[in-house]
DNA sequence: GTCTCCATTGTCCCACGGGACAATAGGAAA
DNA sequence: TTTCCTATTGTCCCGTGGGACAATGGAGAC
């Protein structure tokens, strides 16, 4: 699998090493010597990568620029690759959602693989993610008034019971339902619920019976 | 929170000491000086509770009576408390599912915070599964034939299709159509297709167009 | 000041879902 | 053998969903 990966390591002579033996693998490499320099240079982040990150580094800790990238929503897997290792460090780290925790010195065999997995594991998550983006996008489309009749159709709302909770005949509510249909490419009622269990909506329902 | 802690430890003394520790915190504990005996012992599984192990212990050892449990289905948290902990072993324990990874000697904070949020963690997955089980085991009450309408009707297809498709009457596929909807106690077909999707049914849908 | 988008409502008509009431037939269990 | 479950199909009738065709009024954009 091709695929860029960012290596972080204060050590230019072992960047160096990993870069030489991952473009040797056929991986593109971006080095930088700190973690710092990873967040401003930080391109995409949507491109198929991996991040291979150093514990001990000046400046922002492995760990922190791991809790860093969390938070400002990078999805580019982390793998742990360093020499001063210790078991919480390397717990913590997983448990964070680290792909790996390796050790300083690393066969070719233990870094290839776990760069590979972290690729695959980036690439079913993009996959993943996309195709919930373009349904989130859909659903962003409607108007606020289409979004509250998409809301209680996905609950099984007759368009009497969303005309009587909304306030409007059941003729507009027809209206409504039949655009938000047509603005996310359904054809049956099934369909759009489906879509709304996918894309998070309909997180809970309780009272759901209708009161025919 | 309460629960039943199972120590699994070959040293004796090291299990009475964790015993009291834990019965004094207000848990339940039963000790184990073996995999072998746990699994022999192993009695509900269903009840809140968590494993604490060590890794090197004769016989099965740590991580191998994990995938022994992972493999029969045991939901029990385990979080590991060893003496002898590397770093590999306690990142293939941690990426193989334990909820944690303690060193000896242990602090009461540590160990009882881990097993709080082990129990935590536990009593999560049981209520999330619990109210699975209960949808599949509506979903097994359907006989075969209403287990096909039924996996139609989720997909969006009409009745006369799903006719068409099972080779029988529009009339018929209505009659099973009215006991799957009775069976699994909805009332519209959103309700229907919101369990279903639930349940894991409903994997993928790629053409549900309906051919009007 | 038009133009576009959104929300609103109407009528006519048809297809589909679903309840009520009823019945036949084969297989398995008691 | 009798009984129960499952699968099958029928008719009558109504409520609901949905397409076609049409129109009004308000808000923000150009």
């Amino acid at each position: 699998m091709r695929g860029l990966i960012h290596v972080v390591d204060d050590d230019a002579s072992f960047r160096t090493a990993i870069e030489r033996r991952l473009k040797k693998a056929g991986y593109e490499v971006a080095t930088y010597p700190s973690a710092q320099h990873l967040l401003d240079c930080l391109p995409s982040g949507s491109e198929l990568g991996c991040i291979l990150l150093d514990v001990r580094i000046p400046g922002l800790s492995g760990p922190e620029l791991q809790g860093r990238l969390s938070e400002i929503g990078s999805t580019l897997p982390i793998v742990f690759l360093t020499g001063y290792a210790d078991v919480p460090t390397s717990v913590r780290a997983i448990k964070a959602g680290a792909d790996d925790f390796l050790t300083k010195p690393v066969s070719s065999e233990e870094l290839l693989g776990a760069v590979e997995r972290a690729l695959a594991h980036h690439q079913a998550a993009r996959s993943q993610r996309s195709k919930l983006d373009v349904v989130r996008a859909q659903v962003a489309t409607l108007t606020p008034r289409e979004r509250q009749v998409f809301d209680l159709v996905i609950r099984g709302k007759t368009n009497k019971q969303v005309a009587n909770v909304l306030g409007a005949t059941e003729r507009t509510i027809k209206a409504h339902r039949h655009r938000v249909m047509e603005k996310l490419q359904v054809q049956s009622l099934a369909e759009l619920v489906s879509l709304a269990e996918r894309a998070g909506i309909l997180k809970d329902l309780s009272g759901t019976g209708q009161t025919t």
